[in-house]
This record gives structure tokens, C-alpha cells and sequence, in this order.
DNA sequence: TCCAGAAAAATTGTATCCAATCTTGACAGA
DNA sequence: TCTGTCAAGATTGGATACAATTTTTCTGGA
């Protein structure tokens, strides 16, 4: 899923990785011509990733117009992160069933970078606090499980860009480090209501309460318009 | 997700829908000119749907040697198993908590033509079966869980077409009857228990326990293979 | 007969090209 | 000044073209 075959394949990590790290905002326009002049290939090329992209949701592509970063609306968005409790909870679960030591190490080494990387401040930090959870899914052992989890929390990364605080990534790891350390306990019950708890807060940080985010016009009008009559 | 706008969406839903009805069974070559003639439409086209066919898992794309329809390893075959109880078991979880009336109806419409397709025989049948199964997850209400769950049900067919006993579809209905009786009542414990039940009928009708199925021999001796010694 | 290697054919990866559609901006009329 | 219309420009959908790679076929030698 990862290293570059095609010329396809590096484009879509790339652009994947700019809109999770939100240096592409939602509806942000994505000309095929300019990006296969940025990265030096044929539209036709570009035209695969985003292909790719759309399926994911974290692009939109509608005909004749082109692409652009998706730009969930308050109902998707609510949608999205409901999913993401129902799976994460049961990586949560398959988690406490079966847990290696060599999984807790690499969780572990994976906080300390965490923490550094929040130090060090930059669009690495809201990355890598994403990745924590894919790594969790990973570890279940499950592709599939992982696939989803992987999915769902890159929607979140673009919602939060879209609703969030300026900034706003997902956390601070602390709650992460009280996550594994219950994980390490085998504690189930334990484990998921830090996660649960911890993807409140996620959640928390989008404004999601329908409250005045972003003069989306066209979008509000929308709930206006009546078939022709 | 099935008009088709584009000329890549509807090679794209035919081709899904031959997998699903296991015409296309697994393993089969799908090269893009032979695919582009069939439709009356150049490659580019052809390319398109596949890049969204391999991105669901349906068909698999090796670089320089084309596509083909998946062959899901037994690990993989099980481990969407898991993860279709996973999702359908909150599929009823959520019915339970909020179910309308006209999404009984709309259920129970449903079944009446599972039944007449069961007796005409044929591909529709085992389209509709799975359908059945999707239609439960859009009733929740989630697009997003009804887009896993979509999937994951394709894919299981896919499974059965490469695993099952020949031209086993899902079901006989008369299970789904029952979970839909179940629901009505709200009665969430017998649901899952249906549910669970059920999907473990479906489950079994693949051979996953290691059995003889195929002469699948690249796949037995790439186990043997050795890093070149 | 059987195998190794080379040539030919087939197939993919990608760029380029054209027609159809959308967007932008200019211009005329109110 | 504002609004509606239309032409010019930009962008997409899709076909075609060509190089790179793989697969198949052919051939010569053991």
C-alpha cells in the first residue's frame, strides 16, 4: 500500500498524505493538469490516484468538473466518527484478546516518536497521532479490520481540517500512553472506555454542533431549494 | 454509486456485478483491450473501473501483468468472515435501537423477491441474497457502515465462488425471514443471535478449514520457497 | 526428445491528442 | 451600474500512440 510501482501509486501517497496532514483543505481544487505538472507525469497518471482518492472519500470527483478534497458535510462527518467508535472499539476488544509483547514494544516506540514529533510541532505530529491508531488495527492481526480503520481515520484527519480549530490535530498522546498501558493489563473494560473517552475528545475538537463553522453557502442553501415548482 | 455517468462507472458496475454473480470467477484474466472490445470502449476507460475494482479487493493488479479477479488467500478468506460478523452484528445492533416501519416494509418487500428469485434459479438469486444484507445496512442509516458492509459482502462472495461448493450462493432466505421477524420485535438478543447464526450457515459453506479445494499451486509452493539459497 | 536462448507477439504503463463540457470574461442593452 | 448573452479559454472524458515489459513461440543444439 505504500512503496511506489507506479508512477500511480506515488502520486496517490502523496496527495493522500498532504490531505491527512491538511496542507490540502477540503475543496481545495485538484486540476489534473497542475498536479501532473507538479509531479512531473501525464494527467493520465494523476488521473488513477484520484480515481483511488475518490473511492476513499477523501476526494470528490464530479463529472466534467474535476476533483477536489472532499468536504464532508455535518451529517457525514457525525457518521464518520460514530464508525470509527464502533471499530476502533473492537480493536480495542480483539486487542485485549490477543496481544503480543512484541506488539506493546512497538506501540511503545511508536508513542515516543509521537511525543518528539508533538515537540517538534509540524504537520508530522497530526500524522503520526493518526497513525497510532492504524497501528492499534494493525496489530489485531486483521488486513481488513486495519483497511477499515486506516479509511475512517483519514476521513477524521480530513474533518477535522474541514470543522476543526485551526490546527487541530487529534491529541495530545497522553491518552494514548493510559491506552497502552491498559492494553498491557489486559484490562477490556478498562481499554475501551479510555477509548472511548479519547475519541470524544477527537470528536470534541470538530465543531460539529452545527454551530456557525463556515459560511458554506452554497451548502445551506441547498436545504432550500425545492424541486422546480 | 450505480448510475452511470461515465463510461469507467459502467464497466465498472458490470464487471462488479459478474464477479458478485461469480461469472467472472476468481482467478480469471481480465485484460484491459479484451474488457475495452467487450464494452466498446478504449482502455483508458477499462483502467478506470479496474483501479476501483482492486481498491474494493474484487480483482488484484500486478504491475505489468494485468488484472485479474482476486483469489483470496484462506487467511484473508477468514478474516473477512470475521470482520462481515463484526459489522453485521452492529448493523442489528443499530436496527434494534431505531428501526422504522417503512424500513420493515421495505425488508420484508425484499424478501418476497428473494423468494420468487430462489424458485426462477439462476445468478439473480445469489445477487440478491447479498443484497438483502446491504439493504439491512443502509436501513441503519450510515453510509458509512453500509459502504463497509457492502464490501465486505462482495467480497464474501467472492470467497464462496472461489471456496464454496459449486454455485452456492448465500442462503436459503427463510433465515432472513426470521432475523426480519426478530426486528420487528426490537428484540435485539434473538436478532444477533439469527445474525450470528446465520453467518456462520454462510461461513460454512465455504471449505476454509484447509481442505483440498483447488490446485491453487503457485499459492501451496510459494510457502516452500526459500529466499535463494 | 528435451532444454536454453532468441525472436515475435501480446499486454501493460504512460504520454499525447481531440472532442465535449464547463468556466471566465467581455460586451451590449437596460 | 447592473444583468444577461456569447465567445474565448480552460478543463475534463476518452481514444489513440508508443515505449517498456512480459509472455509465447520458434529455433538450434545436446
Amino acid at each position: 500500500m505504500s512503496t511506489q510501482q507506479n508512477r500511480g501509486d506515488a502520486i496517490y501517497a502523496s496527495l493522500r498524505q498532504a490531505i491527512i496532514e491538511q496542507a490540502l483543505k477540503p475543496g481545495v481544487k485538484l486540476p489534473e493538469d497542475q498536479i501532473g505538472e507538479a509531479f512531473g507525469v501525464s494527467r493520465t497518471s494523476v488521473r488513477g490516484a484520484l480515481i483511488r482518492l475518490s473511492a476513499e472519500s477523501l476526494v470528490e470527483m464530479r463529472p466534467n468538473r474535476g476533483a477536489a478534497v472532499a468536504t464532508p458535510t455535518l451529517e457525514e462527518a457525525c457518521d464518520v466518527f460514530d464508525m470509527r467508535r464502533t471499530l476502533e472499539r473492537e480493536v480495542v476488544l480483539r486487542l485485549c484478546r490477543n496481544l503480543s509483547t512484541r506488539a506493546i514494544d512497538a506501540l511503545e516506540t511508536h508513542l515516543g516518536e509521537q511525543e518528539r514529533a508533538l515537540m517538534a510541532g509540524g504537520p508530522r505530529s497530526i500524522r503520526l497521532t493518526g497513525e497510532f491508531h492504524i497501528l492499534l488495527a494493525e496489530l489485531t492481526g486483521s488486513a481488513t479490520l486495519a483497511q477499515f480503520v486506516n479509511q475512517i481515520v483519514s476521513r477524521c484527519s480530513l474533518i477535522l481540517a474541514h470543522y476543526g480549530r485551526p490546527h487541530s490535530g487529534e491529541c495530545g498522546c497522553e491518552e494514548h500512553a493510559r491506552l497502552v498501558a491498559a492494553l498491557r493489563e489486559r484490562d477490556a473494560e478498562a481499554a475501551t472506555r479510555i477509548m472511548e473517552h479519547h475519541l470524544g475528545a477527537v470528536q470534541s475538537r470538530a465543531r460539529l454542533d452545527g454551530g456557525e463553522n463556515d459560511p458554506d453557502v452554497t451548502e445551506i442553501l441547498s436545504r432550500y431549494v425545492r424541486a422546480a415548482s
